[in-house]
Formats: structure tokens, C-alpha cells, sequence
DNA sequence: CCCGTTTCCGAAAACCTTTCAGAAGCAGCC
DNA sequence: GGCTGCTTCTGAAAGGTTTTCGGAAACGGG
């Protein structure tokens, strides 16, 4: 309240507090060597005294660099949008960098209209962080500063896209379920026109293949929720009953089905083991048995998506789909089974 | 890729294209009434063909105010701080005005850090939104900006604040069972250091009295999880097992009491009718009977507490907590009694 | 006394926009 | 012709910082 009105106090302050000229304060400032020891700690003093900051928009005009990027999400900030974010809020917050929030909410027109506004405030790049792995359209062309892509690509080779290997992250469930003699695997996931599903599926069979097996029956391509891996249960376990586990498009899909299974008498895992994919943890952690489930380390990529982007505002680009490990999570649904 | 280090167009560029003075084509894109018609079309022409984007940060440089607002996350942003964010980001879009996200991560010195680059990246105003509705330490005291609080409100009654009212949330929940006949209301709800719980408890405490009823055995407080729930509702079942109504204090725990309940064979809502508190969709929509809840309407609450952020900037703050009003969202779980 | 060197500091330009004061041109009026 | 007033335009300043360049001072060597 107090001096909420005083004008904010600049550089020009500092020195004539310390006895200066502008000039010499900045340099003081700056660590330039062209000041000697007493006259630089007389201005530190001034600055510390004054609690002066120098003015970053000044600044920024001055040198062309606003150590600011925006972070663009195209489609509401949602469930995965969420983590890689924080991510890059993260790997930007060690720097000394600020991140500028875009929602363009699925909207091309409010996408433009926000690339444009950020343009005019001069970030020095661009996050745009898309809500599934479907390639999403380039922006890069014709921008004046780098782009970098988060969980969805560019549908541009030249740009620069981090995705998470939903190929090998099944490959890794269909693999620890092997390990843990399991035979007869089948398949339930989401729609099909995500290109998740079809990765993640491609995975499991390719898993299975490497291993002399086939997957279980059909895959089954249905919605993200649980409502649907409760239907999807009863419909597998009607149609396939020997099968001895099942690999989830998602951690809804797992927590629906091992309801419905333990509602027909399946135990988990001890007669069929489930893995999940997400790890979303109000989910995973929660279902009886907790989920073995597969973990995309969003966060890592956007923190990855984040260093990227600084290398690449350095000159340093590094073009094309990066591919991020995921990690399985190994909880209890995919136990050995009991030996009785 | 083509003109990546080209510089960028300047009014002066615009001007010189026109064949006007920098001053003249700043007043014609500026829309000021003292130029001719037939030169404002030259200017708009230039800049349109030039694509000019004038550079705000000269713009604010000049002007003082940046059009740009921090968003101080005091803990990771969350399950709460997503939705007030998306309000505000909302809020904002409508304008023109950016926001700069910054997450301190529950540390204070963190927290300061960013005041601090915030300040000297000259943000108009500030909103801080918290992860719990508990009181959270001013920030206020000697920064030269407005600050508004979202979710968790100031401890200083001079600041702007604006939280869910979870007293009357509690009880709407309430006066709704109340509403269907459920006369023996019980509470399970998560750790009472946590004011919401202690809100919501009271709530439920005063609606019940103003119907002439007490609450149904002690208040049974744990964590928010669904593993709570379903551990509550096998104790509360077994110590007062005449009960037809509970209201919990999440949907977490409401999913864990259903899930319980229905395996100790008690029908929802047939014997027992159950209500949330978040609103939650992947929960309170995928529990079997879906859920009815308490939605704090956070978007709102996040879009409010920016809009007063506006009038605080332009110089009308409103001190004060602001308590805004839930809504109850009903679904099956709350049902009339069958009539069997 | 002159010159060159080193060390420290200051003046001014540059970044880009907006605004203010004022200039140029012109019409109308005494 | 001179003055006023109006319209339309221009030059310059301001905003805060960094950087470049040059100047001043001190000092030693010739």
C-alpha cells in the first residue's frame, strides 16, 4: 500500500545515490571489468539500499532477447498437457527465463491471434504443447523464432517434436507380463483414430511377435473410460475366457476392467494380470490391486522439450520426432500368481 | 527457416513505405483523429503490407503498463490450480492481456524469486492462487502492484481474495438430501487441519440444525483418498447401520464409500444416498451409481478473480475474502428410494 | 616539458513507440 | 498585409538500459 504509487526506481537512481555516472553504474552492475573494486561495491551498495531491478522491457529493447518464451497449448490445458508444462516451467524457472501461457483451445483462429501477441512481446521461442500424439500443423513456417513441439509433432520433418514411444511403452508392459509368464494377452484401448492407440497396439503385437505369440483376440477399440474397460471386461472375458492377462489403452480402461472382473469372480492377478498406461496416480494407486501401469515421463519431456528449445534459440536446433522413453510402473495387478 | 534473422519491421520502416513521419503513422495506426483519410489508408496499407507488429515492449517501456499479469502458483500447480488458471488465462484471452506463469512449488524463497523477476518484467498485477482453501501469507505489503488471491485466501483482511464457499456448499448437499427424505445423515471427510474439511463439516452441522436434526454419529475424518473412503464406510456401516444418507467431503472418498458399500450389499441410493464434493468428472461421473457432488465452480471463481484483478489495476480494488457460491450437480447417487 | 600508457569514468547513441509542441499551409477576417 | 484559427503533418523528447567511444587524470620515461 504504502508507496504503491512511487515511480519504480531505475538504474539512473543507483548511481547518483553512489556518486556515478549511469554508465559506470551499469557496468558496476554488469560485472564489466572497466570499474574499479571500490567504486563497484559503492554502486552494489546503492542498488542493494534501493532494492533496485533493472527494468527487463528496457532492457529487452536494447538487446533484442526478452529471456521470455511462450508456451502455446492448442488444446485446453488438460490431463496431459498438465505435466508437460510443468516440466518446462521448470527446466525455464532454473534459468532465468518466463514462460507466457497460451490456451488457444482448440481454436486455429485464437491460435494465430495468440502466436501474434507473443510475436509483438518478442519471445525468444515457442513451446506448443498439443493434447494427444496425433500430428498437429506446423507454425514454424515464416516464425522469426524457433518452435519446439510437446507431445503432439509437427506434421513438418523439419521441426522440432517431442513424443513419447508409445511403441516401446507397451513393448515394456507386454514384456514384464511376459517375464511374468504370462501367455495369453489380449488387448483393449481406446479409439482407434488416436494415433496413441494404434501405437500402443502396434507395440503389443510387435512385443508378442519377438516372443512367438499372438495377441488374444481382437483388439477392442472403444472410449478412454472406465465405463468402457467395465463393458469391454465383460465382453472379453465372455469371448476369450482363457486369456491370462490384458494390457489397457489406459489407466481408466484398467481401472474399469478390474472391476468388472473382480465382479465376475476374476481374481487379479492372480487369474488375469492388467496393465494400465498413464499413470495417472488417482487412478493407478487406487484400484484393488494397484496398477502396473506405464508411466510417459511427461515431465521429462517437457523439461527435454524445454532445453531443446534454449539450444535451439542458441542457434542450436535439432530437427525432427524425438521419441522419449516411458517407464513402467510395477504395482501389484501384474503379481505372480498365487501358488494354489 | 527464410527470414529467421531478418530484423523485425519497426513503424519506422511503416512511415518510410508510407511516405509519412514515424509520428504520423504512429497517430494513423493509433487510430488518432489528426490525420488525413486518404494518408491513414497509405499507413494501414504499408503496415498491413509489411505486416508490422508493433513491439510492445517499447510500447510499455513508454506506456508503464505492460498488459501482462503474473500467475503465482504457490504449490505445484494442481488438481485445484488448473481450473482457476484456465479461468483467468480466460479471463485474460478476452482482452488483450498475457499472462506469465510462474510455480514456486510450495517454496517461499522460490516464491520471492519470482516476485521479484516478475516485478522487473513490470507484470500490471498479480494473482496468486493456492492449492487449499486455508489462509496463505500476504504477498501484498510493499509491492507496487495489485494482487488478488484465488482458492486460498490472504491472511490480510485488506487484500482481495476470492475462495469457494464451502460452508453453504455443504450445505446445498445437504438441504438437498434432506430435500429426497433422507432424515440420518452421516459425514466422512479428509484431515481436519484442512479448513475445507472443517468448512464443509460446519455446513453440514448448520443445515442439519436448521432442520431440527443432528448428524449422524461422530464426523469421521481421514485422508481424501478413496482409500479412505472405502475404510470409512466399512466402519460407519458397522457403528450405525440405520444411516440413508452420507455426505463426504471429496469424490474421492465418496467413490471409495460406494464401492464398499456396494459390496456389503447396500444399495445407492436405495438404502444409502451419497454425495461428493469437487466435482471430479473422472470420478463423480464414472462411480456406479454416478455421483451426485459439489462442483466449486473454480473456472468461475479463477475468471472472477482476474476480472477484479482488472478493476484493482485500473485503481477500484475490492478488499475483502469473497466467498463464491457452489453448485450442487445432481446425479444418480443421490436417487429416490425405489419404491419396493 | 612532451609523449605514451594505463585506469577509470562519462557522454551519447541505440532500441521503438507515443505524445507534445510546433510548423506549414490555407482560409477567413479586419 | 497582417492576424487568427483550423487542419494536417513533423521533429523531438521521453521512457530505462547497455555499449561504444572518447576524455580525463595520473604517472613514468625521455
Amino acid at each position: 500500500m504504502a508507496g504503491r504509487r512511487s515511480r519504480a526506481v531505475t538504474i539512473s537512481d543507483v548511481a547518483s545515490l553512489a556518486g556515478v555516472s549511469i554508465a559506470t553504474a551499469s557496468k558496476a552492475l554488469n560485472g564489466k571489468d572497466d570499474v574499479r573494486a571500490e567504486t563497484r561495491m559503492r554502486v552494489l551498495a546503492a542498488a542493494e539500499q534501493l532494492s533496485f531491478q533493472p527494468n527487463a522491457l528496457a532492457r529487452g529493447l536494447l538487446s533484442g532477447q526478452t529471456r521470455t518464451v511462450g508456451l502455446l497449448t492448442s488444446d485446453s490445458v488438460g490431463r496431459f498437457g498438465i505435466p508437460v508444462l510443468l516440466g518446462a516451467e521448470d527446466a525455464f524457472g532454473a534459468g532465468e527465463m518466463a514462460v507466457m501461457l497460451c490456451d488457444a483451445r482448440g481454436d486455429s483462429i485464437r491460435e494465430q491471434h495468440h502466436i501474434r501477441t507473443l510475436l509483438s512481446r518478442r519471445v525468444d521461442g515457442l513451446i506448443v504443447v498439443g493434447e494427444s500424439t496425433d500430428p498437429r500443423p506446423s507454425i514454424s513456417r515464416d516464425l522469426p523464432i524457433p518452435v519446439v513441439y510437446a507431445y503432439a509433432p509437427s506434421d513438418c520433418s523439419d521441426d522440432v517434436s517431442f513424443v513419447p514411444d508409445d511403441v516401446d511403452g507397451a513393448g515394456l508392459a507386454t514384456r514384464h507380463l511376459l517375464a511374468m509368464g504370462r501367455r495369453r494377452i489380449a488387448h483393449i484401448t481406446g479409439p482407434l483414430d488416436y494415433k496413441a492407440a494404434r501405437d500402443r497396439a502396434e507395440g503389443l503385437r510387435a512385443a508378442l511377435a519377438d516372443a512367438g505369440l499372438a495377441q488374444v483376440g481382437e483388439t477392442l477399440s472403444g472410449a478412454w473410460s472406465q465405463r468402457w474397460g467395465r463393458h469391454a471386461a465383460e465382453m472379453l472375458l465372455m469371448a476369450e475366457p482363457e486369456i491370462d492377462a490384458v494390457v489397457c489403452g489406459s489407466d481408466q480402461i484398467a481401472a474399469g476392467f478390474i472391476e468388472a472382473a473382480r465382479e465376475r469372480g476374476r481374481r487379479v492377478p492372480d487369474d488375469v494380470a492388467v496393465v494400465g498406461y498413464d499413470n495417472w496416480e488417482v487412478l493407478s494407486t487406487e484400484t484393488r490391486p494397484a496398477l502396473t501401469t506405464v508411466d510417459m515421463n511427461l515431465e521429462t519431456l517437457g523439461r527435454t522439450a524445454a532445453q531443446h528449445l534454449f539450444a535451439a534459440i542458441d542457434g542450436r536446433a535439432t530437427p525432427g520426432v524425438h521419441r522419449m522413453p516411458c517407464r513402467l510402473v510395477i504395482r501389484d495387478s501384474t503379481g505372480p500368481r498365487s501358488s494354489q
